[in-house]
Formats: structure tokens, C-alpha cells, sequence
DNA sequence: GTTTATAGTTTACAACTGTAAACGATACGC
DNA sequence: GCGTATCGTTTACAGTTGTAAACTATAAAC
């Protein structure tokens, strides 16, 4: 639920594990990513401490050993991630690095039609505004009180 | 041109800058950043010298003071790092979460038939296949060699 | 009951990050 | 010409991350 996600790009490797199988013993994680990544158990056990004193993961003792389950969700997870990457450019050049990600994102016509009707059902607003600090952005170079149409793709810089 | 970008968020914050303004000398960046993050000098300085000795910022000398360039692009740079981000979910997830993003963009109306377009003329497959680890997806654990269709949507999690 | 395998905890350590002070060079003002 | 403002460079230092060995506890095996 907190706003703010702080796992790293190892870490998220362990939380992968979680996410696939519900509940992990360090063992089966360790297995994964050894596999895929050569991780030796020390590694894995590290990165599973501090997932669980970071409170990501949860751990319930079964017999001898753990049981690390999560209360994070994947979708969430991610959907905080990809957030906080965008908030790194100008709102108004977002929508053309969607027009990239559809492009460049293999899919199945299922996938075509369901973006299709979040499209057509997508409620549009006059303008955008550009959200940057000034110096950040061309944005105010251009703007000045008056309303601006597309000026976000004059330069079509996210299509390929 | 390299595909792997090591640019740290508050690096990110001066190529923002140097990529607003075409050029920059030591003292605009700081001030923009003084301004957005309350960055010392110093501080500014010093990531301007990481960046450079990482070879994101050229610096050109210009009487007493070098002006700051980049060769890297912004939407290039953003693209690769969406790109890294979206590389740690299943490909077949990756539509669900461009429809939660798109609907979450604010957008005009240019925006949204531009989208229109892409995806009309998108070409899609027949199958998109899961490139996940065994064990960091639950893909495997319904196909068996035999085509499956909307598999991925079927807890359509990226919609909200 | 003593060895052994297995799980978790502690310690380690270098690289990278965020944040900045201190230091050194150099040009400008007077 | 000499102080002063301005750059850039060096040094600093704590926190995070990647990667793992060493240590400890404990249960299973015999």
C-alpha cells in the first residue's frame, strides 16, 4: 500500500519467485535463481532478509524452515515502478512513449481489441499540462497563458 | 547508442535540464536544481562530473567556463529505461499494463486518434510467448506445447 | 547421542548514490 | 597588481546494492 516502492532490480528477482508461486521456502528460491542467474543460497538468503526487514515479504515458520509469502501485489508493484519512471519526462510527451510501447509490444488481436476499446471509452481533456519545473521542459518556452493544442508531438520524438 | 543506460535519478535530474535547454553551463543547472531539489553547488557539480566521466555530458570550453552537452536523447534515454522496467514481467502481461497506463494518461483528443492510429495498424501474432525464468511465471503451469489464447488477461490485473 | 545436513543470521566488502565541504586555479574589478 | 568571485577538481562520508563466506542453531539419520 505505501506509495513509495523500494525494491531493487536483485531483489525484484526474489519477489518474482513469490509472485509465481504464492509461498516460497528460501530453498525453491534459490533454486530459481541460481538457474537463472547463478546466485549462490548466500546471495538469495541476503536479498530475502532484507525483502522481509523492508517488510515485503512475510515469513511463517513451517516445521524447520520458512514460508516467505507477500502482501504486495505484482500488478501494483509494477504499475508504481512504470509511475515513477514517467514522472521522469514532461505528462505531455507520455502519451507518445505509449504510441512507441504499443508499437514495439507484441500482441494477440485480443490484446489489439481490449486496447482498442480502453481507447475508444478514454475521456480526453482540453490540455495537458506541462508538469515540469521550469528548465526542465521546452513546455514554457512556447506557452505563455495561452492555450496550447499539440504541441507535445511537433517533434514526434517516442515514434520510431 | 549503448543499450544500457546507468543514469541515477538525481543524475537524471541534470540531463533533464541539459536536454530542456540544448546547452548548459554548470551555473544554469544548478540553479534549476537548487530551485526543484534545493541541490548545493557542489552537489550539482559533482553529478555533473559523474556524468561526464561516464560519457553522457560533453563539456566544451567557453572562455572560463565549459558548457555542458549531451549526444544522448531524452525520449531515446526513456525508452530504454521503460524498456528495462517492462523487461521484469511476463511479455504476455505487458498490454494489460499499457491499457491501465493509458487510461490513467491525461490526454486530448489528438493524443487518443494518434493512439487510434498505432493500434489500427498494429500487426499482431498469433501468439505471444512467455519469455519468463521457469518458476517467475505462472505461464508454464497452463501451457503444455498447445496454443493458449488470452491466457494472460484471464485475472485481467493491470485493468483498474 | 553424536554426526551431518539444512536453514537462518551475521559479517564483509566493493561499487554506486546522494549530498556536500574543502581546495585550487583563474579571470575581473579596481 | 591584489583581492575576490567563480569555476572545476578532490576528498568525504553515510546509505544502498550486489554478491557471498562464515557462523549458529536445529532437526534428521543412524
Amino acid at each position: 500500500m505505501s506509495e513509495i516502492l523500494n525494491i531493487s532490480e536483485a531483489e525484484w528477482e526474489v519477489m518474482r519467485v513469490v509472485w509465481a508461486s504464492g509461498e516460497s521456502t528460501s530453498q525453491q528460491i534459490a533454486l530459481v535463481l541460481n538457474g537463472k542467474r547463478g546466485w549462490s543460497q548466500s546471495t538469495v538468503k541476503t536479498l530475502i532478509g532484507r525483502l522481509t526487514s523492508k517488510g515485503y515479504l512475510q515469513a511463517r515458520k513451517d516445521a524447520r524452515r520458512f514460508v516467505y509469502t507477500t502482501h504486495l501485489k505484482e500488478p501494483e508493484s509494477l504499475k508504481l515502478e512504470v509511475e515513477g519512471l514517467l514522472s521522469r519526462i514532461c505528462s505531455r510527451k507520455i502519451p507518445n512513449l505509449l504510441a512507441y510501447l504499443v508499437e514495439k509490444t507484441p500482441m494477440v488481436a485480443e490484446d489489439q481489441a481490449m486496447l482498442m476499446e480502453v481507447l475508444r471509452n478514454k475521456q480526453v481533456v482540453a490540455e495537458v499540462p506541462c508538469d515540469c519545473y521550469p528548465g526542465q521542459c521546452t513546455c514554457h518556452l512556447h506557452a505563455s497563458g495561452t492555450i496550447l493544442s499539440n504541441h507535445s508531438y511537433e517533434e514526434n520524438t517516442y515514434e520510431n
